[in-house]
DNA sequence: GCGTCTCATGAGAATGATTCTCATTACTAT
DNA sequence: ATAGTAATGAGAATCATTCTCATGAGACGC
């Protein structure tokens, strides 16, 4: 029942792609980087790969507001990002604080089987 | 320059309804739930006063993961949600902690202007 | 009430990100 | 090499949300 991975050029490439990037990127403008690259991978296998990938906690999910998903490879282990507004700096930050917290109101409220989104947002030092 | 607002029907009944519901509600399912009380309101306009009532802060807005934006009249000043992912069952809760550690974290790391969210989901007593 | 000036409405078209389809390609293991 | 099957990609399809624009209706002064 294990889904049988396959090793392709395009994984490979959307792979490499995310190792040298730093910051949340949307699948869009993965593929729009590989394209100029002249690396050609469909549109929708990015779109799979990355979904993949996030399925397999390689990387890790924001939903913008404005609508886009943003793709970014992350660290194992839960924690939580500080990304910049405008640039998309993104810094993986960690706190028991908050972690204790959320359970702590959930079940004081009697909600079990909780989980939480947490994003700060910001303007990093060089943006200003 | 500020906008004047008019009162109508339509806007009437979205509010009525928003103050009916506890639950975050899809401006879809605030249209059909209009729909079927015979309350005829255009899609276009229900979404245009969810909106309007979102920048004013009237209403509290909630990007499920799915893709689909819902809303909820809130209280005004700042707090998060935990919320019931089987029923959608909200409850408004604020915490020090979550707070300091947020614009902390954001300091910490010479970021400036810092916003974040933070929602909590779970399984309310009632949902088992 | 009446006219007028605008903002609001809504049906349908348009948008835009993401997903799906399916014929073709290419890993992997025998 | 060959078969077996997962992966690919071009384009169509979805679906929530936004836009367009002709028509409708608050608000206000008379
Ligand atoms: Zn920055
Ligand atoms: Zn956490
Ligand atoms: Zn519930
Ligand atoms: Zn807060």
């Amino acid at each position: 029942m294990t889904t049988a991975q396959r090793e392709t050029r395009q994984r490979r490439a959307v792979s490499l792609a995310l190792e040298e990037l730093d910051e949340f990127r949307s699948a869009q403008a993965i593929h729009d980087l590989l394209r100029s690259r002249g690396e050609s991978v469909g549109l929708s296998t990015v779109y799979r790969t990355l979904q993949g990938l996030a399925d397999a906690g390689a990387v890790d999910v924001l939903r913008m507001s404005e609508g886009e998903t943003q793709y970014r490879l992350c660290s194992r282990g839960h924690h939580h990002h500080l990304v910049c507004r405008r640039c998309g700096r993104t810094v993986e930050v960690e706190g028991a604080a908050v972690e204790r917290w959320a359970d702590a109101t959930a079940a004081q409220h009697g909600f079990r089987d909780v989980s939480h989104t947490v994003e700060v947002f910001g303007v990093c030092s060089t943006c200003r």
